[in-house]
DNA sequence: CCGGGCTAGTGTATCGATACACTAATCCTG
DNA sequence: CAGGATTAGTGTATCGATACACTAGCCCGG
C-alpha cells in the first residue's frame, strides 16, 4: 500500500539512487550488465513504478498534453481525439482533455489550469480567429499546436498550423456541384468566428467567382451560435438553414454544408418541407464523419486525414515541447478528397412549382 | 519566465510560507485581515499560480481524474466523455483520456500510467464482464467509478457503479415490439464480454419468455470483437448481422441492436437487401445518440440519462478520492426511457416472397 | 611504480509546497 | 500581577526523483 520509491529500489539492489535513476533515464552506458540486471529485477520485484509528481517536480515537465477542442460529443472532434490519444500514449505522453465550445474564455481558462498542472504544450482541434487571449501563456513557455488553422492571419506569435486546405476543401465541392450542372448553390455556414469556417466561404465564392457567376449573398446563410453542450446543436442549425434557403423566393438546386453534422440538418429541413435528396436538392457536407455513408442517402463530402494530422500534431507538440523551443513554426496542409456519394446529382432543372 | 514560488510571494508580502500556503489552502481563520491582504495583493502582483506537482509530491494527490472508454469516437463515449469533464471542471478536476478499445491489457496498462501519474480515480465508460486485471491498483488504494455495469457480479473488491437497468432497456423494447405483434424478434449483440451487454440479451430473452414466445437462438446474432480504432466498426457488424438474420430462411419481422450504431448497420444492411424499414422490418437500437431523431426513417430507442449518470460518476468518484475511502460502494439504477419514433411499426404479416 | 585516464559507479542539494511542532505577544482571570 | 489560554503567526523536515560534482578502484604507459 505505501509507495514504494526509488530508495527501495535502491536499498534491495544495493546500489545507490543515483544508479537507479540513471537506469530509468537510459543513461546506462557504463553500467556493469550485472548490476543493471540486479536493478530491473528489483524493480521487478518491488513493482516500483516513478512519481511523476517528484519527476515533474525536478525536471520542470510532465507527461502530459492538453487537447482543447469545441466539444467531444462532436462526432468529428471525437474521432480526432481518440486517434490524438493514440499517437499521444504511444509516444508516453497522456491527455488531458476540454471542451471550449469555442469560447475564448474557456479556452484561456482552461489553458491557465493546465499550465498550473505543469502542462507545456496544448494541441487545439480548432481555432478561433484571435489568438491573443492565449498570448501571455505563449510569454510563459506554453507550446502551442493548432489543427484545422489553414492560414496564419498575423499572429504575434508561432504557433504550429497542421490542417487542411479549407478553402481547397470547398472549391472542390463547388466545381463538383458546377460540373454537375448546379448554378445556384446554397452556402450553410454557422457564425464564421473561425478561420476555417472563414476559409471555407471564401472557397465557395472565390470558386463561383472564377466561374463567372454572381455570388447571392442570400444564399450565403450564417447561423447563430448554438447553445453550447448540445451535440445536436448543428443539426438544428443546419434544419433552420435548410428552411431559410428552401423557402427563398428562387431556391438554391443544391446545399453546401461547413461540415457533415449541418448537412444532416439540411436532410432533416428538406424532408419538413418534403424536399427530396438528391432529386430536388443536391446536398454535400465536410468532415466524413463516422455515420455518411450509412445516412439515406449517403453524403457526399470532403474527407480529411485526420489520423495523420493527429498523430502529426502529437508529433510536433512533443517536439517543442521536448526543448526545441525555438524552432520556426510550421504550417503544414494535408491533402483532403472528396467523396462523391449519392446525396448530389445533376442539375434536373428547376422542378415545378 | 522563471516561474514564481510560494517562497517569492511569502518575501513580498513579508509573512512566512507557511502563512501564505495557510492562505492557499484555506486555513486562514485566524489570520488578521491586514496580512491576509498583502499575501494576496502580493499573489496578485507576481501572477503566482500554485505547482500542482510540488503539491501532488507532498500531499498524495492530484487533481486529476482518470476516464476509460472503448473510444471516444464512439458518439455515445464522445458525448459522456463531454459530460465528465464538463462536471469535473466544474469541481476544480481535470480529465486525461483514454481509449481501451475494451481490451483488458490496455485497461490495466492505462490504469497503471494513471496511478504513476498521481490519479487515484478513475471512471470506467463501458466495463468487462472481469474487473481481476485491476485489482492490484485496487490494493494500492486506486477508486473506481464505473458506468455501464448494472449490476456486480461478486467483484473482489468494491467499485460505485452507476447506470441504468439494461434488463429494463430491452424489456422495454421487446415489450413495445410485441404490442405491434411482431413475434420473431432478431437481436444484434456483438460480442457479450461486457456486462451490459451480458443485461440487454437477458432482458431480450426473460421478456420473450415471460409473454410465452421461445426464444429462437438463431436469431440472436452475436458478432465478433471490431477491429479496434475504427469508429465505423460497429456499423459494419449491424450490417453484418442484418445480412444474417435477414437470410434466414424464417426472417424476423423485427431487430433489436445493441446499441444505435449497430442500429444503423442494420440500417444498411436491410437497404443492401432491398428491406424496407419500418414496412418490411422494425429496428430499435439504444442510447439515442446524436443522429438518431434525423435518421431516415427517425429510430426507435432508449434514451439514458447520460447527463445525470456523468455528473454522478464525477462526485462519486470525487468523494471516493477525498478520503472517504472505505466507504460503501453504491449501485445506483437510474431510470431510462423508451423513445418511440418511425422505424418500429405494426407487423404487418409477413411479406410476400 | 607513479600518475593520468577511464570505468562504474556514489553523495547530496534541489525542485515547490505542505504539515506539524513550535513560539512571541497579547489577553484574561482569579 | 502571576500564569494559563488564545491569537497569529514561524521554522523546517519532508514528499520522490534528478543532476551534477564527486571518487574508489583498476589499467596502462613511461
Amino acid at each position: 500500500m505505501a509507495k514504494t520509491t526509488i530508495a527501495d529500489v535502491a536499498r534491495l539492489a544495493n546500489v545507490s539512487v543515483s544508479s537507479v535513476s540513471n537506469l530509468l533515464n537510459d543513461r546506462s552506458q557504463r553500467m556493469r550488465p550485472a548490476t543493471r540486471k540486479r536493478i530491473q529485477d528489483a524493480i521487478e520485484q518491488l513493482g516500483y513504478t516513478p512519481s511523476f509528481a517528484a519527476r515533474h517536480l525536478k525536471t520542470g515537465h510532465s507527461p502530459f498534453i492538453g487537447l482543447i477542442v469545441p466539444s467531444v460529443a462532436d462526432p468529428f472532434f471525437g474521432s480526432f481525439a481518440r486517434y490524438v490519444e493514440e499517437a499521444a500514449s504511444e509516444k508516453g505522453y497522456q491527455v488531458l482533455l476540454g471542451n471550449s465550445d469555442r469560447d475564448p474564455e474557456r479556452e484561456k481558462a482552461y489553458a491557465e489550469m493546465l499550465w498550473g498542472s505543469g502542462v507545456r504544450g496544448i494541441i487545439f482541434g480548432s481555432s478561433l480567429v484571435k489568438f491573443d487571449h492565449l498570448e501571455s501563456l505563449y510569454r510563459e513557455g506554453m507550446q502551442f499546436v493548432s489543427f484545422y488553422r489553414s492560414t496564419h492571419h498575423g499572429d504575434q506569435f508561432s504557433a504550429d498550423t497542421i490542417g487542411v486546405d479549407n478553402i481547397q476543401a470547398t472549391r472542390l465541392l463547388t466545381k463538383h456541384l458546377l460540373a454537375l450542372g448546379h448554378r445556384r448553390i446554397g452556402f450553410i455556414s454557422g457564425p464564421t468566428d473561425m478561420i476555417c469556417r472563414l476559409d471555407r466561404v471564401a472557397g465557395y465564392t472565390t470558386t463561383l467567382n472564377e466561374s463567372g457567376i454572381d455570388v447571392d449573398q442570400q444564399l450565403i446563410w450564417e447561423g447563430d451560435h448554438p447553445s453550447p453542450g448540445k451535440a445536436s446543436a448543428y443539426l438544428e442549425l443546419g434544419r433552420q438553414g435548410a428552411h431559410y434557403l428552401l423557402s427563398l423566393p428562387d431556391p438554391p438546386s443544391a446545399i453546401i454544408a461547413i461540415n457533415d453534422m449541418h448537412a444532416f440538418g439540411v436532410y432533416a429541413g428538406a424532408r419538413d418541407l418534403g424536399v427530396i435528396i438528391p432529386d430536388d436538392l443536391s446536398v454535400a457536407g465536410i468532415d466524413d464523419i463516422v455515420v455518411t455513408d450509412i445516412a439515406v442517402p449517403p453524403l457526399t463530402t470532403i474527407k480529411q486525414p485526420i489520423h495523420d494530422i493527429a498523430r502529426l500534431s502529437v508529433e510536433r507538440i512533443i517536439d517543442r515541447m521536448e526543448g526545441n523551443e525555438f524552432q520556426e513554426a510550421i504550417h503544414r496542409i494535408l491533402p483532403s478528397t472528396l467523396l462523391v456519394r449519392e446525396s448530389t446529382t445533376n442539375f434536373a432543372g428547376r422542378s415545378n412549382h
